[in-house]
RNA sequence: GUGGGUGUAGCUCAGUUGGUUAGAGCACCUGGUUGUGGUCCAGGGGGUCAUGGGUUCGAGCCCCAUCAUCCACCCCA
């Protein structure tokens, strides 16, 4: 009898686990410069939180169970609905913004593919209690910080934006009933991703009316919707002006400032194509892709206004971003961005026994130098002192304390020089 | 759920129209050599050739089924 790991489930051997904390430790790293506090929620939740937020359909889409007091459950697909019941739970309590920060393992019941898994784990970054589009400029930011500091360019990656807001509002004004809006911004989402034909296809069947997907089409055509009036919009789309347009266009200029002012511009610009599929997103979207787009998304994210309401709480809107470790794992991979260090664990010294057959000398010194804060390892068998700093340069020690009988020789593995020192001194103060 | 590709050692792969006890490199273990390492040499462990059936005198190789995995579609929070 023997097993495998889960279809879609990795294991992590010593040198995938170093891999996968290289990344999250820079997550975590710039989470906390960028001034979010970091937080985390339980594996598994009621199954109705996550039908809550997406509709009973997403239960064929996650890991469901009941436990023995007959509780519907399901393992966590995402970590946005505990982070509104959390904050719901206490939203009186909490100084604002809320700018929290997790880095969740999720599990989504899908089937696996590139850059897709069952079980995953997923930076989330989000601001709750802030309005301006400040806020999500700001996420960009933090999004883009993160790509620098694992040695990603803005030649390699970019930031697509848009406005749902502006979106949602212009469909509306060219005669989209509200309850098709889904629909059609579903259709747009297709649009970078299917043949033109396809996509025409599709947009006629969603809009019957041939003057109305023309302006739609116009509409397509604006790839700079914050430098312009609401007039001119209107008028280069053939619609109305109206007040919400012109509101959501003043938000996409601010997003846009905030951007600039940041310093990201450069790796950011707007796309009506992004639309974020069917979620909960009303305001600004965005997605960060690798540039040659053979890859899904790094990361996706928006402003989602009406989410800590739908799950019982107040009015308070919130923004942010998910960004997972497969698709970006594969990319740093591709782009050769994985440090070579990795290959080895960091030892401060390796401890030899020179004399064959001290031990418990070389054990005594193992003891010091761990007490003092160094990462110390020895070997467990006596053998000549040639195998032993194989052993030692096998393991990746920055050097090796050969223990002599009042004299600890250290050496430098790397350059080969060496010192000797009295052991008792060495004991005492090994650095 | 649908379609396609691939399954031989821990990893990357050889394996001739089907022909004895299935191989290499890397990795691992042991020993030797190098003044105290990175080199080199020798040896070793490890495979029911994914699984089950079939064809054949004979199957890693051909056929069927199953399973796994990868890629794409659906979906994508």
């Amino acid at each position: 009898m023997s097993f495998q790991a889960v279809k879609g489930t990795r294991d992590f051997y010593p040198d995938a686990m170093r891999l996968r904390n290289w990344i999250t430790d820079a997550w975590r790293r710039v989470s906390l410069r960028n001034g979010f506090e970091e937080f985390d929620s339980p594996i598994f939740e009621y199954l109705d939180l996550f039908a809550a937020k997406s509709g009973p359909e997403i239960a064929e889409q996650l890991f469901s169970f009941t436990d023995r007091g007959g509780r519907n459950l399901a393992i966590r697909p995402e970590i946005t609905p505990a982070l509104a019941r959390m904050v719901n739970a206490r939203i009186n309590a909490l100084p604002r913004p809320i700018k929290w920060f997790s880095i969740p393992r999720l599990c989504r019941a899908e089937n696996p593919q590139k850059g897709r898994l069952r079980e995953f784990f997923q930076w989330n970054i989000d601001i709750i209690g802030e309005d301006s589009p400040l806020a999500d400029a700001e996420c960009v930011f933090v999004a883009i910080d993160a790509m620098r500091e694992l040695g990603l360019t803005a030649g390699e990656v970019a930031v697509r934006y848009s406005s749902r807001a502006l979106t949602s509002r212009v469909l509306a004004a060219v005669g989209v009933t509200v309850a098709d809006v889904p629909a059609v911004l579903a259709v747009l989402d297709k649009r970078a991703k299917v043949p033109a034909e396809a996509f025409a296809e599709m947009l006629a069947k969603a809009v019957p009316d041939e003057p109305a997907r023309q302006a739609i089409g116009r509409f397509l055509q604006i790839d700079n919707p914050m430098g312009i009036s609401a007039d001119q919009l209107a008028g280069l789309v053939g619609i109305q002006a109206d007040p919400q347009i012109a509101a959501a266009q003043r938000d996409l200029e601010r997003f846009a400032r905030g951007l600039e002012d940041f310093g990201a511009a450069e790796w950011c610009r707007y796309d009506s194509n992004v639309v974020r599929g069917l979620a909960y997103y009303t305001g600004i979207v965005y997605e960060v892709f690798d540039r040659d787009q053979s890859l899904r998304a790094l990361a996706g994210g928006g402003r989602y206004d009406n989410l800590l309401e739908v799950l019982g709480g107040p009015k308070v809107g919130g923004t942010g971003f998910g960004m997972g470790d497969v698709v970006l794992g594969i990319l740093l991979e591709e782009k050769g961005k994985l440090p070579a260090d990795l290959r080895n664990p960091r030892l401060d010294f390796f401890v030899v026994d020179g004399l064959e057959g001290q031990l418990g000398k070389v054990l005594e010194v193992v003891g010091a130098l761990r007490r003092a804060g160094l990462s110390a390892d020895f070997s467990y068998k006596s053998q000549p002192v040639g195998k032993q700093l194989k052993e030692a340069n096998r393991r990746g020690a920055a050097r090796a304390a050969i223990v002599k009988q009042d004299v600890v020789t250290v050496k430098n593995l790397s350059s080969g020089v060496q010192q000797d020192r009295p052991l008792a001194e060495f004991l005492d103060k090994p650095t």
